[in-house]
DNA sequence: GTTGACCTTAGAGTTGCCTCTAAGCTTATA
DNA sequence: TATAAGCTTAGAGGCAACTCTAAGGTCAAC
């Protein structure tokens, strides 16, 4: 049996956030010491081992939810049920992606149009763009 | 002069975003009315246009409190000034561009490996690589 | 037996960006 | 003139995922 601490060292989160992520049902501890300790037992390291796992990979705190109580009881649950989170999660970041490509694309420009130099602001190209809506889409823009 | 919701309408923010705005500075209504109602002038519906455009690019409010306060006093700030604020933001984006790929690439793989069918989640291959840590990283795998 | 590290709790604070509410005044329309 | 739409303010609420604080109990070492 682990002290919070040492779980938290184990797995690489501080012992902070364990509450925290207990408070929201993600991590919990099996058993309490006379004092009052949070104590955990192997299967509550694997459970805690697997919200870090998920945590890295980027589901967020309501996916990990729903993909331990799949965990928790697999055979009443259908492999679907899985795969429908994490394809969520992937058309998620492909929006993201999507985002920031056109955020690239603009800045990318608009660094292009501007030297950059000491000289002042007056006739700086970025801020004239900003002034004018945005980049001009006429012409061979892409 | 344009009312708030004249404004709000012309440049397509809410009303209450507007005010949001101004409270942190962004946003600001030359006069008001005798009833207390705020006026935007030319002069505030550009530097609103400005704020928009900044804000559909990406910039966050902060950065465009910059921009502003460049823009008002072109003179005595450098183009570089605002070059740098423009370059930091791509390697922000950079940055969030290179996280939304692994997990990409992390998610297609999970989902590669998994037929998602209806049948119960007692083997699920998504599971198992939570359970295990994560993909494993022998073999070729890139 | 005292220091110092570690544990407990409830709850507030953080960052970024809104979004909404309440309570009340103003303006336009029918 | 009455009603509805629109305006004002200060301040609360919400989301995500922590992060920290206060005030105090516990435990191991010297």
């Amino acid at each position: 049996m682990l002290k919070i601490s040492e779980l938290a060292g184990l797995i690489g989160l501080s012992a902070h956030t364990i509450r925290f992520y207990e408070k929201h049902g993600l991590i919990e501890a099996s058993e309490r010491s006379e004092s009052g300790y949070r104590l955990y037992s192997a299967a509550d390291i694997n459970r805690a081992e697997f919200v870090k796992t998920a945590r890295n990979i980027g589901f967020s705190l309501g996916d990990i939810a729903q993909l331990l109580s799949i965990r928790l009881d697999r055979s009443s649950h259908s492999c679907r049920e899985v795969t429908d989170i994490t394809r969520n999660k992937l058309h998620e970041v492909n929006r993201k992606m999507a985002e920031l490509k056109a955020m690239q694309k603009v800045l990318g420009r608009l660094l292009d149009n501007c030297d950059g130099g000491m000289e002042n602001a007056t006739h700086c190209s970025i801020l004239e763009v900003l002034d004018n809506g945005g980049l001009a889409t006429t012409g061979r823009v892409n």
